[in-house]
DNA sequence: AAATTGGGGAAGCTCC
DNA sequence: TGGAGCTTCCCCAATT
C-alpha cells in the first residue's frame, strides 16, 4: 500500500499541474453547447412529461424546479445535481461553488459535447444511477457496473447522446475500451470494473462535468500515448506510479509491459 | 455446456 | 475536408 505522504506529494503535484492547465484553458478555450442534451430533453419533453429525470440519464440543464427547462446550465452555478435530487451527493452537501469556477460570459456560451468518460463519472455521483455503476474504491478512481442494471446505464447513456439505436453494454464497453488507448479510462482485471485515469478523475472533480478540458496528451504533452503499445501500458510511465499507489496493483501484470525503455525514458513523477 | 464478459477489426456516423 | 470520438456490427476467446 502506498504511503499517505507520498500520495499527498503525488496530490501536490497534480494539483499545480492543473491549476497550470486549467489557467491555461480558462484563457484559451472555448466552450461548446452539449446541444445534444437539449435534443434529449426535448425529446423527453415531447415524449413523457411525467417521467422522472435522473441527472445521469438527463443532464443537469434541465432543472425541474426551476421552470427553466432546456436552458443550458452556468458553468458558474452550483452542482446540477443539486437541483434535482440534493441528497444524491455522495458528499453529502450540494457541490461548493469552487469545483465550478465562474467563467466569463463569453466561455459559457457553449459547450463541447459530453463525452462517455464524463458521463460516468456524473453517474457515479448520481445516487438515481447507484444501482448500475458505483465506486469500487474511490480514491484510485476505480468503478465497477452492476451486472443487473449496467444495460440501464448504458441505455440513459444512449438516450443521453441521441443515438439512432438503443445503446447497450456491449457497445458502451466497447467505447471504454477505446479509452484504453487513450489513456483516459482502463480495464481493471475484475469483472465490469474499470479505472478512470487519475488526471482525468482529478479534472473532472476541479471541475465538475465540464468537458472542455484537455485530453490526457495535452496534459501530458511530455508522454508518449502511442496506441500501439500494450494496452495496460498505453498511457505511459505515470501510470506505473499510478498503479503502484493504488489497489489492484497485483491484478495487472504492469511489470513487463512498463519497463520497457520506451516506457522509462519520459516521465517519471518525483515521489 | 451455456451464459456472460472481454477484446478487437472495421466501417460508418456526427461533430468540430 | 480531415480528424476525433464514438457507434454499430461482427466474431472470437476467456471466464464464470
Amino acid at each position: 500500500m502506498p504511503s499517505t505522504a507520498n500520495m499527498g506529494s503525488l496530490d501536490n503535484d497534480i494539483n499545480q499541474d492543473f491549476q497550470d492547465a486549467i489557467d491555461v484553458m480558462q484563457r484559451h478555450s472555448e466552450i461548446l453547447c452539449y446541444d445534444t442534451d437539449i435534443k434529449y430533453y426535448e425529446t423527453l419533453r415531447s415524449h413523457d412529461s411525467s417521467m422522472t429525470y435522473s441527472p445521469s440519464c438527463y443532464h443537469s440543464c434541465y432543472t425541474p424546479h426551476s421552470g427553466t427547462p432546456g436552458t443550458p446550465c452556468e458553468w458558474g452555478e452550483a452542482s446540477p445535481w443539486s437541483h434535482v435530487v440534493p441528497e444524491a451527493s455522495p458528499w453529502g452537501t450540494p457541490e461548493p461553488p469552487a469545483l465550478y469556477p465562474v467563467l466569463p460570459e463569453r466561455l459559457r456560451k457553449v459547450r463541447k459535447k459530453l463525452r462517455l468518460y464524463e458521463y460516468l463519472h456524473e453517474a457515479l455521483h448520481d445516487a438515481a444511477m447507484g444501482d448500475s455503476i458505483q465506486w469500487t474504491d474511490r480514491g484510485s478512481g476505480t468503478f465497477h457496473f452492476i451486472s443487473k442494471n449496467k444495460e440501464k446505464l448504458a441505455e440513459c447513456w444512449g438516450q443521453r447522446k441521441g443515438n439512432r439505436k438503443a445503446m447497450t453494454y456491449q457497445k458502451m464497453a466497447r467505447a471504454l475500451r477505446n479509452y484504453s488507448r487513450t489513456g483516459e479510462i482502463i480495464k481493471v482485471r475484475r469483472k465490469l470494473t474499470y479505472q478512470f485515469n487519475p488526471l482525468i478523475l482529478q479534472r473532472l472533480g476541479t471541475m465538475g462535468v465540464s468537458s472542455s478540458g484537455p485530453s490526457v496528451q495535452e496534459l501530458l504533452p511530455h508522454q508518449q500515448v502511442p496506441s500501439e503499445q500494450g494496452y495496460y501500458c498505453s498511457a505511459g510511465p505515470d501510470w506505473h506510479s499510478w498503479y503502484g499507489q493504488y489497489p489492484y496493483q497485483g491484478e495487472y501484470d504492469l511489470t513487463a509491459a512498463l519497463t520497457s525503455p520506451d516506457s522509462l525514458k519520459t516521465h517519471v513523477p518525483s515521489e
